[in-house]
Formats: C-alpha cells, sequence, structure tokens
DNA sequence: TATTCTGGTTACCGCCAGGTAACTACAAAT
DNA sequence: ATTTGTAGTTACCTGGCGGTAACCAGAATA
C-alpha cells in the first residue's frame, strides 16, 4: 500500500505521496481529527473499509509517525488510536483540500441514483 | 483509478479524495506546474508511469476539469497539457504537504541502497 | 523505400491488493 | 454452558490494476 519506490525517491514531494498518497489514508487521519478513536469505531465510521485493510493501514500510520496507537491490557482488548504532532500537521492540509473541492468541484453527479445508496465518509 | 464510490459520497472531502486520492495525479500536477508540458515530456520526466496509465491519468484529470488538453493538428502530432484554474488552485495544497513532509519526515532509508538506483521524480 | 517522430490505443497477461470467512483469547453476562 | 464483545490475524481466492508489445496516421528526412 505504501510505494516503496517512491518512499525511497531523492524528491521530497515524492516521498509524502509514497507515505499518504493513497485513498484510505487521508480518509482515516480526517475521520481520527483531534479526537482519540477505536479500532471498532473506525470500522464503523468508515463501512466500505475492511477490517484488515484498516489494520494495514493503521500499522503503516503508526510506523510512519502519523499515529499513536494505545494498547490498554484489559479483556476483551480495547485499543485507541489518535494522531501524533505530525499527524495533527497534516489536519490543516486535509481541510484545504476540502475547501478546494468545495470551491472548484462541478456537478457531480450525472446519473440521478437513488441517494439511499449513497454513503455518508468514504463512500 | 478514479474511486466512483467515493465520488458519490454525499461528503465533499471524500468526493475529492476518489478524485485526486491516488499516487500519480499529484505528481503529474506537480510535475506539470505552471508550464505547459508535451505528452512526451511528462513520459520521460516521471520514468516509473507508463503511457497507458500516464494516457488515463491525463484524462481523468482533463475530465475533472485540473488540465487542458492543447492538441495541434500537426504531424507527427502535438499535444500540450496545462493546469487550468482549478489544478492551479491545487498546486499550493502540494507545496504544504511538501513543507510538511520536510519538516517531520523521519530517517527514510534504512537499508543504504546504492544512490544510483534511486529516481528523483516519482521513484 | 524505409525509417523517424508523436500521441496515443488495443490486446494480452500476470500478479497482488483487497475482500470474505474463520479463528484467537478471556472475562462478563445470560 | 453458551453467548457476547474487542482487536486483530490468517488462509484462501478473485477481480482488476498496470505492465509490455504491437500498431496507427502521415509528413519529413535520408
Amino acid at each position: 500500500m505504501r510505494d516503496e519506490r517512491f518512499c525511497a525517491s531523492n524528491c521530497p514531494f515524492t516521498r509524502a505521496i509514497g507515505t499518504i498518497g493513497n485513498k484510505w489514508k487521508p480518509i482515516i487521519i480526517n475521520v481520527i481529527g483531534t479526537r482519540t478513536v477505536r479500532f471498532g469505531q473506525l470500522d464503523s465510521i468508515i463501512p466500505l473499509i475492511s477490517r484488515k485493510v484498516l489494520a494495514e493501514q493503521l500499522k503503516e500510520l503508526e510506523e510512519d509517525g502519523l499515529l499513536e496507537r494505545l494498547a490498554y491490557k484489559e479483556l476483551p482488548p480495547r485499543v485507541e488510536y489518535k494522531l501524533s504532532e505530525k499527524g495533527l500537521a497534516f489536519l490543516p492540509i486535509l481541510e484545504s483540500i476540502k475547501e478546494w473541492n468545495c470551491k472548484y468541484e462541478v456537478a457531480p453527479l450525472p446519473e440521478e441514483t437513488d441517494k439511499k445508496s449513497r454513503v455518508t465518509y468514504a463512500g
């Protein structure tokens, strides 16, 4: 999911894209925001992602220093995720993407499907 | 390459990620920048992308209004690409990603491979 | 006559991203 | 005794992403 060739580039921008340049990571970071969120919450807030891929993405985000994982030694287990300083510093960028899209997006609904089938987050 | 489920979302941020949330599009937009660039130039500047995928990405970027395509009726053909107003408005976002990465990136070179194998753009 | 130059498109094929289902541990509730 | 709940992990399998190679037009050059 991370692109290793990108991450090995000499260009810092290319490396950045290699790290966060896929569809799930911006969504996950945006959903977490300034909160502390548990795995199961993410799983239900983002219905289109499977648990397997969610776990992979979270692991990579943690390895890349965007995320902090807090595991409590309880049963049933409890794990909380929150953004690190680096992750929090990425939020304004996501915010500007949101504004950019709102400003320039053109009519995105060519075929008027029933609105029930549309999902709120990440789908 | 575009994620249609994302693009059909009610959430403008999710739609934005559905449109530009893959690894090639930010790279392409960044490479074009404020210039006017021909297809063959892009192909050689970004060595890791194949012509097929490059053509696909350019077509989608044009459909999404980020890019303007100017085809001259010559032989051999000449086609020039430049960013639209929407595309140009996206450049500052890419710039802030670059700065963010430079500020927070941690030692990205675990195994010291020979530097010759590293590529400058997108790889 | 044959090659080159450009911007693609098409057919074909292999691999892996990602989905599904099953399974784990153990405590507490029923 | 059995079900429930959490946070994953693992095995297995398939669709489709993306790579490669061939091919196109038609003027210019050798």
